[in-house]
DNA sequence: GTTATATTTAACCATTTGGTTAAGTATAAT
DNA sequence: ATTATACTTAACCAAATGGTTAAATATAAC
């Protein structure tokens, strides 16, 4: 378990645990969008929006640009996949490891 | 979004936020453990790894099973396969729609 | 029965987190 | 120039988090 940067891993986790979160990330799977748009579906204000895209940002899942008074936010492609990998490397691991020793399944009861 | 269940994901993604649990959880992906084994590579009183331990077993991620003084935590094979999807999905929206608008893409500045 | 071992629970504490409101900055519109 | 819009920053607050030590519980060993 030596490839994976722990702090990167805490930092990406810790950002998809808010549902908040989750939902500005499924929004802006499907393009770019400004903070107002981001914003609308919540009943929360803005600086709360504004403080979640920073949490975001500085875990390197989003970038921004800006165009006159706008912001527009948009996913980075890949800072996702190390987190994701780490879950399925885990996972290749022990299931190996119920192979060889399927006494350790449970059955269920 | 509607397959995922929100708080299962926020518990999930929160555990794993945590180094000390993902190293619990690497621990256990080799086999079931006694607190004392999972305890042993930290720096840190047992009470705090009992925490961890009731966060990963209340999340979903563990079990344990009794024998004399001793407790054995294993891992639940399945529990993070949500979580690994949610990102999958996610990761597979976005790709399509930057097909879609090439000139979304960014180059190297 | 006493003592040692394995572990949890309780009480506490500092820090972080996720929200708020109020004020500030930058750009656009009139 | 003034006003409106888009957004951030600052100051604040309550609740959650991750750790501590001290005491409690359960089982095993002597």
């Amino acid at each position: 378990m030596v490839k994976y940067n722990a702090e990167h891993l805490n930092d990406v986790f810790s950002v998809l645990s808010d549902p908040t979160r989750r939902t500005i990330i499924e929004q802006l799977s499907k393009g770019e969008r400004s903070v107002q748009e981001l914003a609308q579906p919540f009943d929360m204000s803005l600086p709360a929006i504004s403080k979640h895209l920073k949490v975001l940002e500085n875990a390197g899942l989003v970038t921004h640009r800006k165009e006159g008074r706008f912001r527009y936010y948009a996913i980075k492609p890949d800072s996702m996949d190390e987190a994701c990998e780490w879950i399925s490397t885990l996972k290749e691991l022990w299931t190996k490891f119920e192979g060889m020793f399927c006494c350790s399944k449970q059955k269920k009861q």
